[in-house]
DNA sequence: ATCATACAATACAGACCTGTATCGTGTCAA
DNA sequence: TTGACACGATACAGGTCTGTATTGTATGAT
């Protein structure tokens, strides 16, 4: 560690980060970002080029921290069926956490579609790889088609998210662990 | 009928539907309504107070689609089983459909956060209802839990949309309707 | 014929947005 | 001590947003 205090580009990027997953990437101004970290818009501008560049350096830090949460969940589960459940059960309590406020990455698909806008194209990539990696698990639990699970929990790992997104902590996703193990073991028969 | 010609109300509605499911409410500026649409701004501001009760009225109308559609596809169905796969296949082909755009109402529930937004009030409103009508059909199926099974189908319903926001056309979603057969026959048992 | 009304077009007010320019201050290294 | 530099604060440019005001025209009812 290099420093007890934040230096003012750490500032910005969690004050960003905070602002952008509570109330939208759209909804937030450069100025608020600056005015909430404590710090002049100048310094915002001289670490991150543009607002666009924000937003990406946050879905990648996000994608960072989703798949070291997803190796810590899923290290000390012996078979990758306990993989994927561990995954999904985490999930389902993610979810009722008030700091949950849907995906991120869906979030910005939905507020830039333009399928070439750079928040999108990472967003694009990390569903892909969450999707890969899915497979991968379901090849090894022995599915009989691996890239239909894996598209399957993709599904109701994205409804889940966005029913946190819609109903806030009350979402209803208390049987989303339950179903991804029906359709775990269904594609196992 | 009463006319053959589209009335202003008419054109300003059907412009401001059709830029609002694909571009997002907060992308299209009224001006952009209006030019588009053919009409002046006034005349809009006539019909439509502001641009919030024109985004609600967009969402009540496709509500009501929606369940014009719904009723539609599982009139002919004789079993609740097979009505709620109607609805499945259904989605699986206009989601691949370029003509789809996600959920109008998950769209709106993600630019605008706040759960007292008026039209996250009428997206958390239709969310609701699919949920009990999904919940009444699995009842009438004889599943052993109604309320997880249309939870879980909910969650399906809902990552579909999304999936299509995310990748368009090309959204992997050609398993959605087995599984919802998988979690529909599963919670019969 | 007259008068109310719906309409298109346009200008405008006030707020907010992204991104830049400017100025003064403090800090740290040579 | 001096000079480079990161920083905070603030003003600004140019654009866009929602919503209002204004003006002229056309239509349709009385």
């Amino acid at each position: 560690m290099k420093n007890e205090i934040a230096t003012p580009k750490e500032k910005i990027f969690q004050t960003a980060a905070h602002l952008f997953y509570q109330h939208g990437y759209r909804a937030i101004g450069v100025d608020t970002i600056a005015a909430e970290s404590g710090v002049g818009k100048m310094t915002l501008y001289r670490h991150y080029p543009s607002k666009d560049d924000l937003i990406v350096a946050y879905l990648r830090e996000w994608n960072d921290i989703f798949w070291n949460n997803f190796e810590q969940l899923t290290k000390d589960v012996p078979t990758p069926r306990g993989k994927l459940l561990a995954v999904f059960q985490f999930m389902q309590e993610y979810i009722k956490t008030p700091a949950c406020y849907g995906c991120p990455f869906l979030n910005v698909a939905t507020e830039y579609p333009e399928l070439d806008y750079p928040g999108h194209q990472v967003a694009l990539e990390h569903k892909q790889s969450v999707r890969a990696r899915f497979c991968q698990l379901a090849r090894e639990t022995g599915a009989a088609n691996p890239e239909a699970l894996a598209d399957q929990l993709a599904l109701l790992l994205d409804g889940a998210y966005m029913a946190s997104r819609m109903f806030g902590a009350q979402s209803p996703t208390a049987h989303l662990a339950e179903a991804a193990q029906i359709l775990i073991d269904a594609s196992i028969k």
